[in-house]
DNA sequence: CGGATAATTGAACATTGCTCAATAAATATA
DNA sequence: TATATTTATTGAGCAATGTTCAATTATCCG
């Protein structure tokens, strides 16, 4: 059909992007297909492979979105007040996790095939996060070095993120009865309070 | 061909299990293919399928497998001694990952199509992990509630995961320069003394 | 209007997990 | 031993995947 000037170029891959999105909420990086989400659409599965080159670029750009959405959540948390900004951290990380279990789980489930570089696109995502993240461990440590910050927040980080990840997928439950949300946040505090 | 006294269903299924140990080994869980086990082992695909069921119950024969090894082989660190079982135990943890990326990675890679109940098989192995730790962590904080412990076990693992994963896929390198194995060591540390 | 350019298609290919009638081998029965 | 029964093994066939690329269609420009 060609449908030229139906959509430009960047509304297309925004038209693509947003529909799997959705495709890969509802079913899991593990049944993520191409061309279901060409079939969304209702382009071919030659279009995706036109804008975005494989299988693997077009995951990569729906996770740098996952990124920018969670770095946002965080943000607006923050923003939304509250004394305590490493409880809110903690929340506003498991929250953004568990109401979009699917999407946060792709960020770790992805493996790419070649391991060339990261699309620069998803490396500024990660980026931001990252220096959100270290502005408000920097904030509650007071002083320091730089790069002494960035490794301490990297740390709690990920404390956030094993713990996190054992909710999700339910290997908490082999530890009995506790909260790993609650339990990321008290290994926190006491991480910061040796630092 | 039918060779049905070449061996017995357990040899045939621990031949299965072997070739389908090295394959993942070599080609990690992404490119990893029943198929390709089948040809290894001189079986059609069909057999592996009579022995296993589904690919994902193939998948957890082997995530057992590296279950049961992984804990003989921390079982090993702590008999060869050493004042420091946290120690032992961070550094067992890590090397284990590392010198077996791939496996290791399976046990986290791997989603189930339909999340019924886990096999005996797995969650034996699983759970007697889980207790080998339980028992080193008891040991260092003297007295304490059975569950107390258990939850702190579990949340000491989630520190030591985070760490590891964070190390063997990259991650950390987005936090500069810093080594995710020790500092999962310091945070552990500081997290007994808190306790 | 016509030729160059660019976007879009979808058939084709290799590979996957999975199923199941057909076949071959081993065992039981007569 | 000969025949029947049970069991193990096969691999072609199916639907689905990621990927490629010549052919087709739309748009633009002179």
């Amino acid at each position: 059909m060609a449908r030229r000037s139906d959509h430009s170029r960047a509304e297309l891959e925004e038209l693509i992007l947003a529909a799997g999105e959705a495709h890969l909420a509802e079913a899991g990086f593990a049944a993520f297909s191409a061309r279901e989400v060409a079939k969304r659409v209702g382009y071919s599965i030659g279009t995706i492979y036109n804008l975005f080159g494989s299988y693997d670029r077009l995951v990569l750009a729906l996770n740098a979105r996952t990124l920018r959405a969670w770095a946002a959540f965080l943000e607006a948390r923050l923003q939304a007040g509250g004394e305590d900004r490493i409880a809110t951290l903690i929340h506003g990380y498991f929250d953004f996790a568990a109401e979009n279990r699917n999407r946060w789980m792709a960020l770790y489930d992805h493996r790419m095939a070649d391991k060339g570089p990261l699309p620069d696109d998803f490396n500024v995502a990660f980026a931001a996060l990252v220096a959100l993240l270290q502005r408000q461990v920097a904030a509650v440590r007071g002083g320091g070095a730089d790069a002494e910050i960035l490794a301490l927040t990297g740390s709690l980080v990920a404390i956030a993120h094993g713990h996190c990840m054992f909710e999700l997928n339910g290997t908490y439950e082999m530890f009995g009865d506790w909260r790993p949300r609650d339990a990321a946040l008290a290994r926190i505090r006491e991480a910061l309070a040796a630092a």
